[in-house]
DNA sequence: CTCAAAATAGTACGACCGTTCGTAAAAAAC
DNA sequence: GTTTTTTACGAACGGTCGTACTATTTTGAG
């Protein structure tokens, strides 16, 4: 890894908290190179602009998201298991330390879903992605027998994003205390439905 | 009704279209004089600073919700009849041509999520009511036994948001056409679940 | 019609914005 | 250890930001 790739990654890291506490927006050249500790110049020679930054922020959490939550969690047994992993691994993505913000996704979602360009279409073609990994997840529970036969998985995809949805906006903005353990018992409510 | 309050609701007006789309914090005086068509400082003597022009615009949007749906709503027949009018009353809302970005709160909700302060605060205050007055209106429609007895209400109050705001991410952001119907099922079916 | 009050415009301010460019320092290649 | 390439800096640009003041216009009451 190259000192260049480095510090880039430093920024990326930065602006990652940044965004997701006060959206991709509102993030700025300045402030990041004030808390990377370096000049403006400097910090804006890796990106060619602002937008691309945005960009580089959004595919950096999306390839994070994907080698923590996702790749981990297909490697849980086919099945119910499988949904769970997915289910919970979306949790821990909330919930970490990296996120302070929570969920830059959802945050970029209500942020972005009126400004057409790259960022919108990137997000977008990111949330399908999940959206079928979890649709996909289910209808291999269909096969495995762990599910009903006749359940629409892509309902069950969506039921399980409105939960999450649900979770977040209850968890972060009403500072519910409880939002976590009720999305759960939801999710349960949702799989008992499912099953076979 | 004076001058100045007529300009007032007329850039309150423009400033709630243009926060529905691309936020509050991106609002901007200057901007938002050019398409008031008056001077900046004209527009800005209205409200003593920004922090307090997007408060008022969230105020005047937490009125014409009250007039414009819960009080309406409230006008409807005790019991199931009247959830039903939240709920839809809440649609329109959402897909009003005053709000173009849809609806308000949802957008401002995970912008604020992170950033103490009086917007905030009045935020999750309006929220919470909101909440409650689903709450209130599932527990008379136990009251009038259309729903079960042992029904949750402040759950029910949870699961009709989490349909909604699932709604708002497939509609807005993913641009499924069919999102409304999916919500309408699902209002559907947990009113099923809900009654004796 | 007059005159005080209210509403709007005009101008200026310092701060920060994203971006460009030439240069200096650091790292990598040889 | 020297040279070439990469990386970072500092200064400056034109703009826009929110805000403060002072004038000018418009409004409504007497």
């Amino acid at each position: 890894m190259t000192k260049g790739h480095e510090t880039r990654d430093a920024i990326l890291d930065i602006a990652l908290a940044k965004a997701s506490q006060v959206g991709l927006g509102a993030l700025s050249i300045g402030e990041l190179a004030k808390e990377a500790g370096m000049s403006k110049s400097g910090l804006f020679a890796h990106f060619e602009s602002k937008e691309n930054l945005q960009l580089e922020v959004m595919k950096s959490a999306a390839q994070r998201f994907i080698e923590q939550i996702v790749t981990p969690a297909l490697r849980s047994p086919r099945g119910e298991p499988r949904v769970r992993a997915l289910f919970e691994g979306w949790f821990r993505w909330a919930k970490d330390a990296k996120l302070p913000g929570g969920c830059l996704f959802i945050a970029a979602a209500t942020e972005l879903d009126d400004q057409p360009g790259p960022l919108r279409d990137y997000l977008v073609s990111s949330q399908r992605d999940w959206l079928a990994t979890f649709a996909h997840a289910a209808k291999i529970a269909v096969d495995e027998k762990h599910f009903r036969a006749d359940l629409d998985a892509d309902k069950f995809a969506r039921r399980v994003y409105s939960i999450f949805l649900a979770y977040h906006h209850f968890a972060r903005l009403l500072r519910m205390r409880d939002a976590e353990t009720q999305a759960r018992d939801e999710f349960e409510s949702l799989l008992a439905e499912s099953r076979v």
